[in-house]
Formats: structure tokens, sequence, C-alpha cells
RNA sequence: GGGAUCUUAGCUCAGCUGGGAGAGCACCUGCCUUACAAGCAGGGGGUCACAGGUUCGAGCCCUGUAGGUCCCACCA
């Protein structure tokens, strides 16, 4: 590999080769071993129709990160890819790919619509999959699942028996969503309810028997009073106790119904009485159950009234809905229109209001199935990061209902029921019987409906490993460890996966749940098609690197919460990609034809120690944070620690000894010693969130180590911890900054080197800085570092810099202005008497001494011991000033 | 109607179990100093929404208020 780097960093000639070759290697392939101990994600599989947008950029770059910092620890880490059927929105897809070419799917037939569904899967299916690997995706493509392929395709089928036959799972005639234009059934939570601009419509109905005495009643659905069976009071209502039991004339329909009593009706809303139409409304259905009301459909599958509509028959809802008001207002019924606004429920897929509809379908019997899944979390076997999502898993379990599966479309699991010929009677089984248990025919026929896409993805976790066979891996890698998803998908995939895991294998499916937020654009909006802000990851790629972009995912960003996206945030990130690519080209120049070797250790000079000492700290912070999910925190300092410690700090005071390699080889090998060792460990920990750019350092810097996604995880060692240094090297910053600051406040040239004293009597410290000296005489611009323990020499007008322990002079006479330095000196004396006040009022407080923690008050008594020390210094100064 | 969450620098956001307010970008001043101008050095800028409370001590905990966002929900 060539050591002539670039000067910026060019992350597109990198990522595709180095994906290439860690694939080839099968450095992302785990088999069961013994030996390790298992970790394990499934990838929430991205629909086949999909194409990758920022939200799987984010969800994937997080477990990327997870399942490398796991394999790094020595973990065997096992992350499954797939892809999901998306039952009704490829369905939606190919139907309209269909009609472009003329073709109807009706006409085609189901059979040939299911070839062109398969040939579809297989063209575009694995579009998403390449995308993926532009992102640098760890996953084992080995064991790359679909949930409609054989094995996940028997797994349901299995689940489905024995549901079935365990009584969880029922066929019955409820009241369902049904999409008009999908036609077809969904489950509550496919159903999104959004406020409309509606109206109450006031409609009187007379009451029979009673001259010129109606009823009123307020509804937003007027059409559907073709199907009105009854009106409901509140049965403590007195305005209609005496109504109770007679009967109104449904105007239009000319029909007679009862008024019922009922205490599903609020007496303060509306008119206080309702119309009751069980067919077309889930409180009315239920009302209707109670008091067995007719159940009249009046519409068709695609929301046209049908011939129970009467002359309203073949209008559209909304034509129904406006010819009714109209007829109404006509005969002199309709009282008034209110504006009203209320919930509608749509359907999530393609907005279309959704219809309750009575309908035959399959239902899973949810309450019994819940139980389990809640008492895992109240028992802390499952969790979720952050905690607050536990309340929304809880609220939706414990009032769950049961679960609508069957789907009036073709592309997904058909349903396990065949229904004979002769009697219509049906048996669940994975085939048609030989012969009907009812009437001995032999003829049958399997169910049209196939099932909910979620019915199969709530098996992910056990079904892409073996199950339901007892496979090797399912032993040895389930439970998987953590699941990573966006809060949005609770309901329909987490909460279901966990029920069924409990239900199949008896334990849950994956111990954390690690919640992620959405990714908006800049103004705070939700990324859609529609407003057309959507920023396509791969261009982002593209542009900036695959690294740019996992960076700029996952800093600034608390788990759990929504993030903006925006182009600055991504080139801060490309930024710190080039900073370290330069880094290491700094060490690999410098680095060339020199074998480096371990220093012994009396060549260590305090920067050294200190340098090794805080990449130390850093491996365990970062550690500790990646442990907690909080890898926003974590990667912030690997990024401080490599730009601020390491490239400002550490870099620059190395830089004397590479400079004179050649009157002092082993300094030089030393200090390039640590470079090495110290870039590398940092890398390591920068390689989940960057894995190409550290990568390909990595392999520049250490050739003999066979690639740094394979290598260990750095682990805090006691050798590696130099309090003493640290000691040293901060105060040497203080130094410095304080040179550097006083020099840009007096615009002194660059160019002008000065003479820098320093005073102090701590005996270690100047011990420390003399061995700093030379290293650190350019980051401070001066000709020469003088270290005394006595002010002996100095002009008395040279500038003067109070530093912790130190006292720095500047001999800078002709820049000195007398009269500003005396007001900086007299500003500074009163910043320090107020940090000794309050230091003494704390200390001297009672309370805090009695109940503050030792260390806290000890720490107040070394800030105060300090402050003071300083003060005396500037006051010496200021004595002087004023001779 | 219930619940969650947010309000911190001009902008976008961090801030772990309560112990002297941070980052990136933007802005101002110097620098092409042989790793990096995608850079270096320095600087300005915050009553942590508001009002109470708990505490020796509150951005953080509790209560309330205001505003924003989101989720759930069968008021027709």
């Amino acid at each position: 590999m060539s050591k002539n780097l670039e000067k910026t960093y060019n992350p597109k000639e990198i990522e595709d080769k180095l994906y290439k070759k860690w694939c080839e290697e099968k450095y992302f392939h785990a088999e069961v071993d013994r030996d390790k101990k298992p970790f394990t994600i499934v990838m929430p599989p991205p629909n086949i129709t999909g194409k990758l947008h920022m939200g799987h950029a984010l969800d994937e770059t997080l477990q990327d990160i997870l399942i490398r910092y796991k394999r790094m620890q020595g973990y065997n880490a096992l992350w499954i890819p797939g892809t999901d059927h998306a039952a009704i929105s490829t369905e939606v897809k190919v139907t309209n790919q269909l009609k472009e070419e003329g073709i109807d799917k009706k006409e085609l037939g189901r059979e040939k619509f299911l070839e062109r569904t398969w040939e579809w899967k297989e063209e575009y299916g694995g579009t998403i999959n390449e995308q993926l690997k532009k992102l640098g995706v760890s996953c084992d493509w080995d064991r790359e699942r679909f949930t409609m392929d054989e094995g996940c395709s028997k797994a349901v089928e299995e689940v489905f028996i024995k549901l079935y036959e365990e009584g969880y799972i029922y066929k019955g005639s409820r009241i369902i969503n049904w999409c008009p234009v999908c036609k077809t059934s969904l489950s509550d939570a496919e159903v999104e309810h959004e406020d409309q601009e509606g109206h109450f419509w006031h409609i009187k109905y007379p009451i029979v028997g009673e001259k010129d005495r109606f009823l009123e009643i307020a509804t937003t659905r007027p059409e559907t009073m073709l199907g009105d069976t009854a009106i409901a009071v509140h049965p403590d209502d007195d305005r209609y106790r005496d109504i109770v039991g007679k009967n109104v004339l449904l105007p239009l329909v000319n029909k007679e119904i009862p008024i019922i009593a009922d205490y599903y009706v609020d007496k303060e809303f509306g008119t206080g009485a309702v119309k009751i139409t069980p067919a077309h409304d889930p409180n009315d259905f239920e009302v209707g159950k109670r008091h067995n009301l007719e159940e009249i459909n009046i519409m068709n599958d695609d929301a046209t009234i049908n011939e129970k509509g009467g002359k309203y028959a073949g209008m559209d809802r909304y034509e129904a809905r406006k010819a009714i008001v109209e007829d109404l207002e006509k005969e002199g019924y309709l009282v008034k229109i209110v504006p009203h606004s209320h919930a509608v429920g749509t359907h999530d897929r393609c907005g279309t209001t959704v219809e309750p509809l009575i309908k035959q379908q399959w239902f899973v019997k949810m309450e019994e199935l819940a139980k389990p899944a809640i008492d895992a979390l109240k028992k802390g076997d499952l969790k979720f990061v952050p905690e607050r999502f536990d309340k929304i898993y809880l609220h939706w379990l414990e009032n769950i209902r049961d679960w609508c599966i069957s789907r009036q479309i073709w592309w997904g699991h058909r349903i396990p029921a065949y229904y004979c010929t002769e009697c219509g009677e049906f048996v669940v089984g994975h085939e048609a019987p030989e012969k009907c248990p009812h009437c001995g025919n032999t003829e049958f026929t399997q169910d049209e409906d196939t099932l909910d896409t979620w019915f199969s993805s709530a098996l992910w976790p056990f079904s892409t490993l073996g199950w339901p066979e007892k496979t090797e891996d399912l032993d040895y890698f389930y439970p998987t460890d953590v699941l990573v998803t966006g809060y949005d998908i609770i309901f329909f995939w987490v909460i279901r996966m966990v029920f069924s895991g409990f239900a199949h294998t008896g334990e849950t499916p994956f111990h954390t749940v690690f919640i992620h937020g959405l990714v908006r654009d800049s103004q705070g909006r939700k990324m859609s098609k529609s407003l057309g802000n959507g920023i396509d990851p791969l261009e982002i790629i593209d542009q900036y690197g695959a690294d740019a972009l996992r960076l700029t995912l996952v800093t600034g960003n608390a788990p759990g919460n929504d993030m903006r996206f925006y182009l600055e945030k991504v080139e801060a990130s490309r930024n710190f990609a080039n900073k370290a690519w330069n880094a290491s080209r700094f060490i690999m120049m410098n680095m060339e034809d020199k074998t480096i070797t371990e220093p012994e250790d009396f060549m260590l000079r305090p920067a050294d120690r200190w340098i090794l000492s805080k990449v130390n700290t850093l491996a365990k912070d970062v550690t500790e944070n990646m442990d907690n999910f909080d890898l926003g925190i974590a990667v912030q300092k690997v990024y401080d620690f490599i730009w601020d410690e390491f490239c400002d700090w550490y870099i620059e005071v190395a830089k004397y000894r590479i400079y004179h390699a050649e009157e002092d080889s082993e300094g030089a090998n030393c200090a390039l010693w640590i470079l090495k060792t110290v870039l590398g460990n940092a890398l390591k920990l920068l390689h989940p969130y960057m894995p190409f750019v550290t990568e390909e350092i990595y392999s520049v810097l250490m050739p003999e180590e066979e690639s740094l996604m394979m290598s260990s995880w750095p682990v805090y060692k006691d050798e590696w911890n130099f309090p003493q240094a640290e000691y040293l090297m901060e105060h040497w910053k203080a130094v410095t900054k304080g040179i550097r600051n006083i020099r840009a406040e007096m615009n002194v040239a660059p160019s002008r080197k000065s003479k820098v004293y320093i005073i102090s009597e701590d005996q270690a410290l100047c011990t420390g800085f003399n061995l700093m000296k030379e290293a650190c005489k350019p980051l401070v611009l001066a000709s020469d570092i003088i270290i005394s323990h006595k002010k002996d020499g100095i002009a008395d007008d040279a500038v003067s810099i109070v530093v912790p322990d130190a006292t720095v002079y500047l001999p800078m006479e002709d820049l000195v202005d007398f009269e500003a330095e005396l007001a900086r000196l007299t500003k500074e004396k009163e910043r320090l008497v107020k940090e000794i006040a309050r230091a003494t009022g704390m200390l001297k407080n009672e309370k805090f001494l009695s109940k503050a923690p030792e260390a806290k008050v000890e720490e107040e008594k070394e800030k105060l011991e300090k402050y003071t020390q300083m003060l005396a210094q500037v006051e010496e100064r200021l004595a002087g000033m004023n001779k």
C-alpha cells in the first residue's frame, strides 16, 4: 500500500474497495461457536418496494455501530439482513405497473399476477441491499432472508395452524376497517386518525304516533342513515324518557325504527340522541349487538351505495351524502348544519378514508397472548431505550383488541384453511384434507385471503434462525440481543414480535429495544415524497462519503429524539474524516523507512504519558457510553479527543522530536510509537461510527495487522494511568493559552518571537516544564523559555500572566501599554477575589460542610487554595508596577 | 379526552445518578506556521420558557402556567 496519501481524504475510491474486501474475507459472517458469546441483531426488513431513505440510513447505522462494537469486543456478532414482502404496498405497485401496460389485475388472474410479482421482486427487491452496502453495513449477507422465502413461509403456516388449534385464531363476522380503494380489510394499527373539518347535520325524525313531535339527532355521516336500525338516547335523560320504546320514522327510507336507551350515549353531546347504524360504525355495532338490532349493510366494497340504498344505489358515499342532505332539506327534515371537526380514519398506505364494514375475517384473540409481553417488560426481561417508550408499549398492550389478520389481496402468505366445496365447512391445516370431516366430500378450495404482512414479520427474530426447526442457530443465537427501530413502528412490529416470541418460543425475542426518532429536513418537517423534501442518502454518500453520513446521523442526537438533517452538519462530519486522515498522513510521512519499536520507559516525555493516559480513560468512557446506548455522547468524546487533544496538542508537541530525528533517533522513535499507538486506539474507538476511513488509515498505519474491524476493542489498563503527567500537561496548557491570549490581545505578529519566563515554586512543575520546553517553544512562539523558581533578571514592565502555581513573563517592553496592563491585572484580581469569596462562602456554610460529599468539600478547598495563591501572584505583580 | 416530549448562544442540538453552562455551524480578529484553509490561533455571545417548591446546592427533581411537536382515543 502506498504511503503517499492524498492531501484530502477521498472516500469514493476507498469505500467500495474496503467493503469488497470485508465481504471476501467473510468478516461479516457468523457461525455457531460455543467458545464465544453470541451477540445477535435482526435487521428490521426493509420493504422490497423500498428505496433507501434517511430513516433506513439511521436505523442501519445504529445497528452497524452496535454490531461492530460487539464484534470488536470479542462477541460472536451476528446481524441478519433481509427484506419484507410488504403485502399491500407491493400489490399496489405491481397493479399500477400492470395498469400502465393496459393489463387489469383481475383479468390477469391470481396465478399470473403472483408470477409477475415474484418477477418484480427479483428485479427490484435487491436494490435496497445494494444501497445498504454503500452505507457499510456489516450484516451477514450469507444469511439474507425474505419474509416469503421457504423457511419464513413455513414458520407462518406453522404459527397459523398452532394458534388456530389452540383457539387463538378464529374466523368471525365483525366490524372491521375496510379500505374501499385497496379493497381489503385492515387492522386497527393500519388506520391513521386525522382531524378533518366536517359538519354536523341535525336531522329530525318524526316520532310515530306523536303528531308533530320529532326527535332531533346530529350526525357527521348522513348517508349512513340508510342503514339506521334504531335511535339511541341515554337511559337517564329526562328529555327522552317518555319516548323510549316508541318508534321513529326514518326519513327518506320511510321505515319505522325503535328508540332505545343505552349508556353509550352521552347526554351532553349533540342533541343527546344518536342514530344507530350497526353495519357502518364500530360503536353502533356494539350497541346493535346489545339490542339485537338488524345490521343493514348499505355499501359495496368500493364504498358505493348498494341496492339496499334504494334510489341512492350506485352513488359513491360522498355523492350519496350530498343527495341525501338535499333530499332531507327538500322534505323539511334538515334542521341545521353546524361546522364540526372530527377524527376520520384513513388507510396509512393510501390515505383513503376507511369504511367500517361488517365482514367475515380471521382474527387473533389478543388478550391472553398479550399477557406475557406485558409481564416481560414489568419484570425487566425486556427494556426500552429510552425508557419512556415503556408507557406506549404497555398502553397499547393493555388496551389491545383482537387483530384482524386476513387481507383481501393476493401478494402474501395464503391462509391455510380449506373449504369443502360441498358443505362449505373449512379445515385448517398444512394442506387440504382427503375427506371432509363433515360431509365426506373430497374437493376443497383454499381460502382466498392472505395474511397481514406483519403476521410474518412478527416471527422474524426466530423464523430467520430456522424456527420451527430446532436448529443449532436458534439454540445459540436466540433470543437476539437488541432490536433497533423507530418509535413509529412499536405497535406494528415490536409488540407483535414480543408476544409471538413468547407464544412460540417461550421467551422474549430480544432483551433491549433501542428506539430512535425520525430524520427530518432542515426545517423540522418530515421527509416525504409529496413534499419533495427528502434527501437521498446515496447522494450524500456520493458527495461526502458514507462515514460522513453515518457520523452526521449519530452526533448531537439523544436516543429516541427526532433530528434535523442539514448539509452543514454533513460537512462538519466530512471535515472530521479529513482531519483524522491528515493526522495519519502526518504520521505516515514521518514513519516512512523507519521501523518503529516500543520505547523504553525512560524515553517517555510527560506529553507521551499524558496522551496515553487520555486515550486510556477515553476507552473507558466510550465503552461505558456505548453500553448505555449513548452513541452520540460516545462519538463526541472520540471526536474531541482526536481533534483537540491528539491533533492540536500532542502532534504539535511531538513534532520537535520528529524533526530532530537525526540527532536523536530514539526520541523520534518514541514520539512516533506513541503517535502510532494512540492513533491506533483512537481509530478503534471510532471504527464503529466511521468504518471506512478508520479501516483505511489503520491498514496503512498498522500494516502488520489484518484489519481494524476484526481487531480488539481497547480496554482500560492501569499501566497507562499517569495522573502526574496529566497534572503537568494541564498546567502547560494553561501557560500556552495564557501566552497566546496575551499575544493576540496585544496584536503581536506571529513572526515576532519572544523570551518566555516561567516562574514557579512548584519543583515538580519546573522539572516537568524543563523536559518539555524545547518541544513546546513553537507552540508559544518563544525564542527561548526560561524556567526558574525566582523572578530574577526580568524587566519590571514585562507582561505577566498568572496561571495556577506559576507566573509567566513576556519581556516585550515596546509593546506594553502600562495603563492597559494595569487594567488587565486589576480585572484579573477582581475575578480572583470573587472566586475566593464564592469558595469561602461555601466553606463557611455549616450545612454544606456537613451534608455535601467529602470529595466536593475537598474540591472547594483546593480551589480556594489555588485562587488564593493566584491572587497573591497578581497582587505582587501589581505592587511591582505601582512602585 | 388521555399520554409523551420539547422550550439551553444568532441557528441546530448535547448536557450521564443534582456539585461552577457545552459542541458544531454562523459571527469578529489575526495567520497560506513543511499533516490538514475541509486548516491554525484568539475572541464576542446564554436570567437554561415563566412562577413557585424541595435541597447546603437545581438546566437537571416536584407542582403549576404559557407555547410548540408527536402518539393514543368509539363523543355520534
